[in-house]
DNA sequence: GAAATCATACTTTTT
DNA sequence: GTATGATTTC
């Protein structure tokens, strides 16, 4: 148990963290480098709070990840004791607000019954609307995508920069549309509040409302002695305000993070607030540059890729660990060898007694990996993949999840909008009338199939409709039936695009998600809120004994660490990725992104190139185009670094040490092409 | 008004 | 390599 005034107690923590964890004179800025204990601190810093008689209750926990909220509050009690964290709110921004919200909403306009949307329902949503606005004017050009819609609002909420300015920094080809957005962002807000519908952006911007109002503000802000925020340097303008709001009602707060690792500035994320954060919060400063992470060689590279950035706060970061091995940049003909290359050093790696888990495979996009996958798959290595996931866009899951929407909430009709097209002979056109007939039904399927809506021909499968919708609603059930009764209904409909067996198979993965739940509309909001991150969240229950490698996006990296690390496809085109190799602050954005990948590694770090690489820009060019490494692999960053070339272009070997005999390479590449044939 | 066909703008990272 | 929307056909 951790005494109060006790703080000797805290283990293993350094000077500057201490200082760090125990500081009690107000707002905090803690600037923590990568691999100097910034999680430790955190969670020191929970623990010495609630052990100097803040009750839990009164202090937030903002991180990034539901993971990583969950391991700090963990950690904390670790020290101060089991269950002295109990009654703490933790979680991302999203995640609490929408437990604020639903608790006051009330006092800023808003039901607390509302229903989330996520990114791709505020895009139907918007294609719903804007197709209504425009229904008898005829649009000869072609018009802006959904998705685009919904990013550049998006860009709009957070950065609180017109939309003039973001359509021409972010989507120039379609500066000309700006009437007809406007129009239709004013019809979508409408409509929003109308039908008690929130988007992400909503749960930010209602908070900041929430707490920024004269009355509830105060009683919101007031219930918190202290804020503490992780990974500060990826909060937007937004999210700034609503600490201010926090911090003007009596709540201290301490901000984490570091600007060298800010790399969501896609999502509105901006340095600018961990800059301003000691003026705006009148905070101390205490940065944290030892590394008790990396290697010393690992710490070079690191710092050299970031003294390269056009704009640094940072001092460079100090190894305190002794030597180790140099990192290695490795040149591979191309993907597949790249892949063969990570493969036979992974394996290597085990032999030497360093278990999968201990090692990651980081990459820029989720289907850089994808060679590697099958390669994996074919040696039979187990692996989970974080980040890069499409589970919640795929249509199926998307029309199980719009069933239960419209079963809990009967009024929620993009949801039946979207279900009814799945019927046979009905499209956008009867859909509509079907779902403005129900607003006059009271939202009773029943009731709409005899009104002469619905085409004879259709008539029955509606009423089919309405009775699954029926059971699904009955909220006496348990979450797996309800469940169920939607699955059953929509199982003729999943052989439409083939492949049956997998799209069943992935909503009984779905069913068996929801049954864990206590009831459907909690099941919904917490997707939403919490969607799955890794295959293995998906797998279903885990086998604590498996001994299983991580492949990650960079992003979903973040805050992570292994001993041994293969960043791959660090080639220019992939990272940076020539997606932003147009605007120069995207540019630094990669930069960060190489920074935070070779930052993860503990003991090894291995950066491969492939000098060959499919390009999936045009079709004219040809299939493969030979490649340089990234740009951010400078002179000086591969001169701390041990150059090893696996394989030539043309794939003869360079020399002997690199790829055993054996001859397994060929066959496992005719493997590797028959799965890929048959689909994981 | 729904299904089928065609053309072309866009392709990433996540709550 | 794809997916959306515009266009044509039924």
């Amino acid at each position: 148990m951790f005494d109060p005034g006790d703080d000797a107690r805290l283990p293993d923590l350094t000077d500057e963290q201490r200082l760090a964890a125990t500081h009690d004179a107000g707002s905090l800025l803690i600037v923590a480098g990568a691999g100097t204990g910034k999680t430790t601190t955190l969670s020191a810093r929970l623990a010495h709070l609630v052990a100097h008689g803040v009750p839990p209750e009164r202090i937030m926990l903002l991180t990034f990840s539901r993971r990583a909220a969950t391991e700090l509050l963990s950690r904390a009690e670790q020290w101060a004791g089991h269950d002295r964290l109990r009654g703490a709110w933790g979680g991302t921004f999203h995640a609490v607000s929408n437990r604020l919200l639903r608790r006051y909403g009330r006092s800023v306009g808003i039901d607390p019954d509302f229903t989330l949307l996520d990114a791709g329902d505020q895009a139907d949503l918007l294609a719903l609307v804007r197709d209504e606005l425009s229904c008898d004017s005829t649009p000869q050009r072609r018009r802006a995508r959904k998705e685009l819609l919904a990013g550049a609002l998006s860009r709009v909420v957070n950065t609180r920069q017109p939309l003039d300015v973001v359509l021409r920094q972010h989507y120039p080809w379609c500066a000309d549309q700006a009437d007809e957005l406007r129009a239709t962002y004013g019809a979508y807000i409408a409509r929003k509040r109308e039908r008690h519908l929130l988007d992400y952006d909503d749960l930010l911007s209602l908070w900041r409302a929430l707490v920024q109002d004269p009355e509830a503000g105060p009683l919101v802000a007031g219930r918190f002695d202290h804020v503490l925020v992780d990974e500060y340097q990826d909060t937007n303008a937004l999210q700034a305000d609503v600490l201010a709001a926090m911090s003007d009602a009596g709540a201290t707060i301490t901000a984490v993070g570091d600007d060298a690792q800010a790399i969501y500035g896609f999502r509105g994320g901006t340095v600018r607030n961990i800059l301003d954060f000691p003026a705006r919060f009148d905070a101390e400063v205490v940065a944290l540059t030892r590394s008790h992470r990396s290697t010393p060689e690992i710490v070079t590279v690191a710092n050299r890729i970031w003294a390269a950035a056009a704009e640094r706060h940072d001092k460079d970061l100090v190894a305190v660990r002794a030597a180790g091995a140099r990192p290695h940049l490795v040149t591979a003909g191309d993907e597949h060898l790249e892949a063969r290359g990570v493969c036979e050093r992974l394996l290597e790696s085990v032999e030497r007694g360093i278990p999968l888990r201990r090692q990651a495979v980081l990459f820029r996009t989720g289907h850089h990996a994808d060679l590697l996958e099958v390669e994996l798959t074919v040696r039979r290595i187990p692996f989970v993949k974080f980040g890069g996931l499409k589970f919640l866009e795929a249509a199926h899951v998307k029309d199980l999840l719009a069933l239960c929407r419209v079963a809990v909430n009967p009024r929620d009709d993009l949801a039946w909008f979207r279900v009814l097209q799945r019927i046979d002979g009905v499209g956008p056109g009867i859909a509509r009338r079907v779902v403005s007939a129900l607003d006059a039904a009271d939202g009773s399927l029943a009731r709409v199939v005899g009104s002469g809506v619905v085409p004879p021909r259709s008539a029955d499968e509606v009423a089919g409709l309405a009775t699954a919708v029926a059971t699904a609603a009955d909220a006496d059930l348990a979450t797996g039936e309800r469940i169920d009764a939607c699955r059953a209904w929509l199982d003729p409909h999943l052989d439409r695009f083939g492949d049956g067996a997998a799209r069943r198979a992935d909503l009984a993965r779905l069913a068996e998600l929801a049954s864990g739940t206590p009831d459907l509309e909690t099941f919904l909001t917490e997707l939403t809120l919490d969607p799955p991150a890794s295959t293995g969240d998906l797998a279903g229950p885990p086998h604590l004994d498996d001994d299983v490698l991580t492949l990650s996006t960079i992003h979903s990296a973040k805050g992570g660490e292994w001993d041994i690390v293969h960043l791959i496809h660090a080639a220019d085109g992939n990272l940076p990725s020539d997606l932003s190799t147009g605007d120069p602050e995207q540019l630094e954005e990669e930069r960060r992104l190489l920074y935070v990948a070779v930052t993860r590694a503990r003991d090894e770090l291995h950066v491969h190139v492939p000098l060959r690489f499919h390009h999936h820009r045009n079709r004219l060019d040809d299939a493969h185009s030979t490649g340089q490494r990234s740009r951010f692999l400078t002179p000086d960053v591969v001169d701390a670094m041990d150059e090893v070339v696996s394989v030539r272009p043309d794939g003869s070997l360079d020399d002997g040490t690199d790829l055993r005999p054996g001859g397994r390479s060929a066959a496992a590449t005719a493997d590797a092409e028959l799965v890929a044939l048959l689909g994981r």
